[in-house]
DNA sequence: ATAAACAATTGACACCCTCAACCATTGACC
DNA sequence: GGTCAATGGTTGAGGGTGTCAATTGTTTAT
């Protein structure tokens, strides 16, 4: 998220120059909606590490969270899913375990493969983060009513598609 | 971003997990919409940091050129507009203007400030950055034209009426 | 003229990230 | 069974990103 960077969350708004160069009217139809899309999508990723360090969390460790949702997963696996090296798992899990919110536990199958649990506190924190997370950002909430549906229907069908 | 996460970049694909526990169906129309913007924003955001390093950029610096689009802007703007702390964009200026990216300019009116500009090396990545960046993904290309017509136009409203 | 406010920097410290090297375990192959 | 390559996780070196507290130089208000 590296990438996303920490930081004073204050209020935010984006500058029109971040889009310059993209030439908004230019391009196919799908370079304007996108253009768009983006627009949003950077907005809203800057008050990221903001929201993840109101739960204390570090913008990666909150995304850790947010994948250990349901059972057990490799630490190789949640290097994959974080497209990052396995050697940075270590330490990253290394810290949420001294805070109680993760276990390690040895696979029965293969030895060398090491689970990752949520504890209880884990999960009460994850919980907590996701509710946070699904509440929309200002230009969402103030959208009208028809938009948002057509807005729903239309991801619905590209996601679905994909 | 690091937030964003600097990684291998490998084909990403989203796990159903990461959305666990948001409710997909539950909540307003809002919350709905939301809910899937938010997948796209982050199997998106999973690819910056791999997409900055295409022009051996880090997630932050591409921010930084991003910004930097139009003339010259304050190190104290900037480190607002990256919701940052200022300390950090010394250090940040330092490794571009290292690379002859970015140059520092003391204003003229006020010699506190340092005014940030492109150079014309930077300017042309900058450029190459941003053509990069205005492709749309594949979720978003493989849409149909009556849904990114939809899609571009409420976006407009939405951004338009903020 | 003095004091408060501000822009940028520095230094100490922590996290995130990569790469290369390493250990233990596994699985295939003879 | 014994050997060897492949795999999962850790360690260590090195660098970018981020914070906070303290410092310097400049501006502005009183």
């Amino acid at each position: 998220m590296n990438a996303f960077n920490d930081g004073p969350s204050e209020q935010v708004t984006c500058r029109p120059a971040a889009t310059q160069g993209l030439a908004e009217g230019a391009g196919g139809l799908p370079e304007q909606a996108w253009t768009l899309l983006f627009e949003l999508l950077h907005t809203h990723m800057r008050n990221f590490p903001a929201l993840a360090a109101e739960f204390d969390l570090s913008p990666v460790q909150a995304h850790v969270l947010r994948q250990l949702g349901e059972g057990a997963l490799a630490m190789s696996t949640l290097a994959h899913y974080l497209s990052c090296d396995a050697s940075n798992v270590t330490g990253l899990v290394d810290r949420l375990e001294a805070r109680g919110l993760v276990e390690r536990k040895s696979s029965e199958q293969d030895r060398r493969v090491k689970m990752l649990v949520l504890t209880e506190a884990g999960a009460e924190l994850r919980g907590r983060l996701m509710a946070r997370l699904s509440a929309p950002p200002p230009l969402i909430a103030a959208m009208p009513d028809e938009d948002l549906a057509a807005l729903r229907d239309i991801m619905r069908r590209a996601l679905k598609t994909q």
